[in-house]
DNA sequence: CGTTTTTGACCCGCGC
DNA sequence: GCGCGGGTCAAAAACG
């Protein structure tokens, strides 16, 4: 969020924050923000595709040169964000890492998957889902993975409750200092035999984001999601969406916006499970990465009715006059 | 009446 | 040793 307001600031427009960071060029990608014609500008048409061809020598150059600035735009936010997240890195202080050492002791369950049940669950009606990230911890005997999970509510909205399809017990509420929204702890319903534990606190810069961190695994299915896949496999199943990315201020940790459509799980990485940027584009990178991507964009774009109308338009010139 | 939530007290690690 | 702050406990209150 931080990055896409800097992106703003910067003259830069979100449109194209998008996951060709780090890829070549050619790579696909796109914000939900994204317009239908920034769409189309930004990927060359697929092959056999007449719809260019028919454009003005005008038009052309007009989408070159549009093309061209959004070229350079993402280049421009490429660099900010390799920039910031280094930032983040380097901000790492050794008492936190000594803090989640000290929380890596804790038992954990390691044997199954990535038990964290979000994404489709998601709070109140409008399934607003914005960020994700995760945390892993190593170096020490035990491994414990933190999760965090960011989601949009209303500010109003007092309840310090994120619907990720698993059952919560509270089991306290406390006042941190640096955040005047009081910080909720859950325990999961299945405890002791579940040793996952969440604290959902409002962001300190924006109360309308409800931040939840995830520490452990679930060692049962959802309630609500049994036979779905845990975060990580279905982040990499159903695909991440299109999205910006943008760097979490509260922490090293790059986060993937999920703001306008939600539609999914994604793959989410930060300093500790991503030691250098390069590992995190490789794993964009990947052609697993790359297949879901594409697929997931495709059904954002069909959703899309900006885009549905531009494509009926751009359909409807191609139509001969009868 | 059983379950869940609230909330003040307590515990523990850390820095000074 | 003391104070601070985050995390947890547990009794009381609220809820269904």
């Amino acid at each position: 969020m931080l990055l896409m307001d800097s992106a703003r600031r910067a003259g830069c427009s979100p449109v194209c924050l998008d996951l060709s960071v780090g890829l070549s060029p050619s790579s696909p990608g796109s914000s939900p923000e994204t317009t239908a014609d920034t769409e189309r500008l930004d990927r060359p048409p697929a092959a056999g595709c007449r719809v260019t061809s028919s454009l003005s020598e005008d038009q052309a150059k007009t989408l070159e040169a549009r093309l061209t600035q959004v070229s350079e735009e993402n280049r421009r936010l490429t660099e900010m964000i390799a920039y910031l997240y280094a930032s983040q890195v380097a901000r790492q202080s050794p008492d936190s890492s000594r803090k989640r050492s000290r929380d890596s002791l804790e038992p954990s369950n390691s044997s199954d998957a990535n038990g964290n049940g979000n994404g489709s669950g998601n709070t109140k009606a409008e399934p607003d889902h914005a960020v994700e990230s995760a945390l892993s911890d190593e170096g020490t005997c035990r491994r414990i993975k933190v999760t965090r999970v960011c989601t949009r509510i209303d500010p109003a909205d007092t309840t310090l409750a994120v619907k990720d399809g698993y059952q919560w017990r509270k089991y306290g509420q406390k006042v941190t200092r640096d955040n005047p929204s009081p910080r909720a702890y859950f325990r999961c319903a299945y405890a002791p035999s579940c040793p996952v534990k969440k604290k959902v606190q409002r962001s300190a810069e924006d109360s309308s984001l409800l931040v939840a961190t995830y520490e452990g695994e679930h060692n049962h299915p959802s309630p609500t999601r049994a036979g779905e896949l845990p975060i990580a496999a279905s982040a990499t199943a159903s695909g991440p969406v299109p999205c910006s990315i943008s760097i979490n201020s509260s922490g090293p940790t790059i986060t993937l916006d999920l703001t306008k459509n939600g539609g999914g799980g994604v793959r989410v990485l930060d300093a500790a499970e991503a030691p250098d940027l390069k590992k995190l584009c490789q794993e964009i990178a990947s052609p697993d990465f790359r297949t879901a991507l594409v697929d997931q964009m495709a059904r954002s774009l069909t959703k899309d009715p900006k885009f549905t109308d531009a494509l009926a338009a751009a359909i409807l010139q191609q139509l001969p006059e009868y």
